[in-house]
RNA sequence: UCCUUGAUAGCUCAGCUGGUUAGAGCGAGUGACUGUUAAUCACUAGGUCCCUGGUUCGAGCCCAGGUCAGGGAGCCA
């Protein structure tokens, strides 16, 4: 019996085993918010309907205690799932004390700490929900299309992408890297199956601390024999708004949890603009402008309209913070008003951290040289300006990856393809057209600096029956941060692992 | 690696120009209350002001170095 499907037993005597998310007392009632994984349901424990042991138990559960009941299930439209539960008999499993994490605001840095607690709270519990749901789409789509998943090697001799950022560890005394990828090894599946996908983890060492950075993070990469760039992109399309309309159809209680907006997943489902390198620098340099919007304007109208909302904020402070002042006022309106500033001074910090970035993106996307890869900022610019994901390709071939292939008609650039997420969330996916000339890519591997001898299994795809092929690689966390509308991609995995962080 | 912000009670923070005994809310504990939703109300306990050194009659506050964390850049999915 679970608490998600007590709909069905209204008039009926369940028994529910699971942890009290919070309780109120008082006279002769407890209240018991139950919580047992699958949702949430209220309590009534009443003096009367207990015995003095059972009752006095109630009383004294912290947070987080474990218990099992027995009770009634009665329709009370003012509850979170329409139902309450009348407690007839309460056994606990063990009383809690202290719990770490207060019903309160917490700071990032102590949440960390307490992760394998905080994955408890119902926030996180509808993130790794949708998490959840959204792995499941990615399995039943490419199924669906008759891809095989392939499991590639994580222990790897090889640095497919250079080797600053690889961790090394020890093969029975010769180096190896954990895998930053697993294309090449797909691309040789790819050329015995046709079609596959890879579904594992990834290790990248970058001493990255931004909100899209991980150490450990999981990817998915389909590689497709006989594909081009643009069957890559329709490709890329579907593969992502089937995943899109899975979490809208299947989620709604989840996206409602955490207030996810949900008119860009909506839009997402139309079709992406795809645009080539030299149109989006266009757009991020402002010289072109999208849906009757410029990124420069746009930006410093995003910067005067964060400059009047902080000096109205700093008024509503200041005026409270004076009504604060003036004694007789009531401990209910104290509270209210000091947690009032409190969350205004939050935001307040917010949007000091746009008033210092915004400039500086400003500058990047005017200073912005031809030729360079798009960088954070840039990514953030120009996704501003649509409402739904947006394909960039044909990518000046110095800027990517050594195997993508050179686009035949205009050979300075390379047939990669990145898709940029909304909402100001950048890439979420890497992709590309594969080099398939024997040559060209020993001189690419050259020119890389890379150890010729740990490709020539690679080289050797292209020696015995070289076909045209692509594929990409998604992100796990940073879609699930972008569909969830995170600020962060570390609280799109259970157990984040990046710099300063390798505990719990 | 660089730029930037910060570290004060279990948690979130305030602490004025360096000045006597360190402040609030939440949480915890005790009590009151039969319909609460982060319940409310009263009372109680709770401090190595991150570390090391310096300036000063006097440092939570100033200076130097370090540690840790937040945000950003580079790099990337």
């Amino acid at each position: 019996m679970y608490i998600k499907d007590i709909a069905q037993f209204e008039g009926k005597e369940i028994e529910l085993k699971g942890w009290v998310a919070n309780r109120r007392d008082s006279k002769g009632l407890v209240f018991i918010n139950l919580r047992d994984g699958s949702g949430l349901v209220q309590c009534i424990a009443d003096q009367s309907k207990l015995t003095e042991d059972e009752f006095n138990c109630a009383g004294k559960l912290g947070l987080e205690s474990s218990i099992e009941i027995n009770g009634l299930v009665v329709k009370d439209e003012r509850q979170i799932g329409g139902f309450e539960v009348q407690v007839s008999a309460l056994k606990v499993l063990q009383f809690t004390e202290d719990y770490p994490i207060a019903k309160k605001e917490h700071g990032i840095d102590f949440l960390m700490d307490k992760r394998h607690l905080w994955l408890r709270s119902q926030r996180q519990w509808a993130i790794m929900k949708i998490r959840n749901t959204i792995t499941f789409a990615i399995h039943e789509f490419f199924q669906k299309e008759g891809f095989i998943q392939m499991d590639a090697p994580i222990f790897t001799g090889n640095a497919c992408e250079g080797t600053s950022n690889l961790f090394e560890t020890d093969f029975y005394g010769d180096p190896a890297y954990l895998s930053q990828s697993g294309q090449l090894y797909g691309e040789a599946m790819a050329m015995a199956f046709g079609k596959i996908y890879t579904f594992g983890p990834t290790f990248r060492a970058e001493k990255s601390k931004t909100r899209r950075h991980l150490s450990e993070f999981w990817m998915i990469e389909p590689e497709i024999a006989f594909c081009d760039i643009h069957q890559n992109m329709d490709i890329i399309e579907s593969f992502l708004q089937y995943v899109i309309k899975k979490v809208l159809a299947d989620c709604q209680h989840e996206l409602n949890l955490i207030d996810r907006d949900q008119s860009v997943l909506k839009t997402s489902l139309e079709p992406f603009p795809r645009l080539t390198y030299d149109e989006a620098v266009a757009i991020i340099k402002g010289e072109k402008d999208v849906n009757g919007q410029n990124s420069i304007k746009s930006l410093e109208d995003e910067l005067e309209q964060v400059n009047q909302q902080y000096q109205k904020m700093e008024a509503e402070i200041a005026e409270r913070e004076a009504k604060l002042a003036i004694p007789g006022m009531k401990k209910g309106e104290i509270n209210f008003n000091q947690n009032k500033v409190a969350t205004l001074k939050q935001e307040l910090k917010d949007l000091e951290e746009a008033q210092r970035n915004i400039p500086q993106w400003i500058a990047s996307a005017k200073n912005f040289e031809y030729g360079n890869d798009l960088g954070g900022s840039d990514e953030t610019v120009i996704t501003r300006l649509f409402d739904k994901p947006i394909m960039v390709y044909d990518w000046p071939h110095e800027v990517k990856a050594f195997y993508l292939k050179r686009n035949p008609e205009s050979p300075r650039f390379a047939r990669g393809v990145d898709l940029l997420a909304p909402e100001g969330y950048g890439e979420i996916v890497g992709g590309g057209e594969r080099e398939t000339d024997e040559q060209k890519l020993r001189e690419k591997i050259i020119e890389h600096d890379l150890p010729m001898e740990a490709f020539e299994w690679y080289l050797d795809l292209r020696k015995y029956g070289t076909v045209p092929h692509a594929g990409f690689g998604l992100g796990l966390e940073r879609l699930v941060t972008w569909l969830c509308k995170l600020k962060h991609v570390r609280e799109s995995i259970p157990f984040p692992r990046m710099y300063g962080r390798l505990l719990p």
